[in-house]
DNA sequence: TTAAAAAAGTTGCAAATGCAACAATAAAGT
DNA sequence: ACTTTATTGTTGCATTTGCAACTTTTTTAA
């Protein structure tokens, strides 16, 4: 993923984060960001420790929606914070800077070349999500739980040009990744083996034919 | 959605175009994009005519990924084009505008104030992508029918601020959207009915309570 | 190094879902 | 106006899936 100041060097950062207004907060370990920011039109860009975009629904369960590492961006629009089951708590200590969305795209003759890069740098972010959203979208539009395993390994094993490969998950997680039940998942991947499709042995997969 | 030549004169267009290397490609109506263009990383622009994204699986099932209309932005590979499940159909005799992804990223002092519309533009079109598809995930890992359903219907309400409106899919193409079987989706619909959870006449909808 | 917690692995069973195959309407085309 | 095509609505049935409730293994922390 691209480093949103990609090509910007510390003077420029500290110049255009002045232009855009942007503020930064630090959080304690375990906390809701939610509380502390007006739900309007941000960006969030992780400059410290770790979170995690989560979903509870009604009964309590919590879903991890997305890991923000150091650099991560998040938007409190487009991320759908907004929405009331949505919040961001931290893993860490955490420290964020903030960005309204309206000062990023106001258009104005003097913005400088530094501007642009941060402009462009944000595009490739905001492209990289749509190919990594459209990838799950691809995934969970199948119908059997066995589609969507598939679907899965062959774009791991594609990514990183071998048929055997390890995953990037732990077993819980891709369960959740590809929102089904963990123990169907269990046994839908032992089936697969059963059936000669793949090899496996914990997050070690191999496919076969 | 925002239109990407928005604030961008005809004049300014053209030099634009002409700066990015664009090609502009005409189409016939029923006829697949990805036989003419290289599957590289670039961007599409309809600028006449009509055409969809689809998804062929293995046994020949054809789905909508997306709907293209004068003015939709689309990726070759963002919007997965590389993926040989995917191609895109014209619907009608079309114009399409290819702009190579590196030629919009390659930063340069001399860029104009009008490539720095083009970008606040792309960067509008793909912040809402984002959230487009957010909105859609956020929908597909509900593990039931009948949650997908009420995600759908809350998100339409909260949208048109009313308990009461039309889906603007079919009924057809909503259970394509929400990725479960049509019939399963209509027996789900006339047991929310049942349950007094929401009233419901074609494609009228109406949340109780 | 041992205790505690997390993850992996299993299974039975009830419930939900997809599929197939229709009939009934509605919409579109000639 | 009539034919054709698309959409909606319905149902039985087999299969898949989620859920609950476990055991075993691995990892983490005290």
């Amino acid at each position: 993923m691209t480093n949103i100041f990609k090509n910007i060097s510390v003077k420029e950062k500290k110049k255009l984060l002045k232009e855009l207004e942007a503020i930064r907060l630090d959080f304690d370990k375990n906390t809701s960001l939610l509380k502390r920011i007006s739900s309007s039109n941000l960006i969030g860009i992780l400059e410290k420790g770790s979170a995690q975009i989560i979903r509870t629904d009604y009964n309590g369960n919590v879903i991890i929606i997305s890991d923000l590492q150091v650099g991560s961006v998040f938007g409190t629009k487009f991320s759908l914070l907004d929405n009331s089951e949505y919040d961001i708590i931290t893993k860490e200590d955490s420290n964020i800077v903030f960005i309204d969305y309206d000062y990023i795209l106001r258009i104005d003759q003097k913005r400088s070349i530094y501007y642009q890069k941060f402009l462009i740098n944000l595009l490739n972010i905001m492209s990289d999500m749509v190919y990594v959203q459209n990838e799950r979208i691809n995934i969970l539009t199948r119908k059997t739980t066995r589609e969507k395993l598939l679907e899965y390994f062959y774009n791991e094993s594609k990514k990183y040009f071998s048929k055997t490969f390890y995953l990037s998950f732990n077993l819980t997680e891709l369960a959740e990744y590809l929102s089904i039940d963990r123990s169907a998942m269990m046994r839908e991947i032992k089936r697969l083996r059963e059936d000669k499709i793949i090899k496996s042995s914990g997050n070690k997969i191999t496919i076969l034919n």
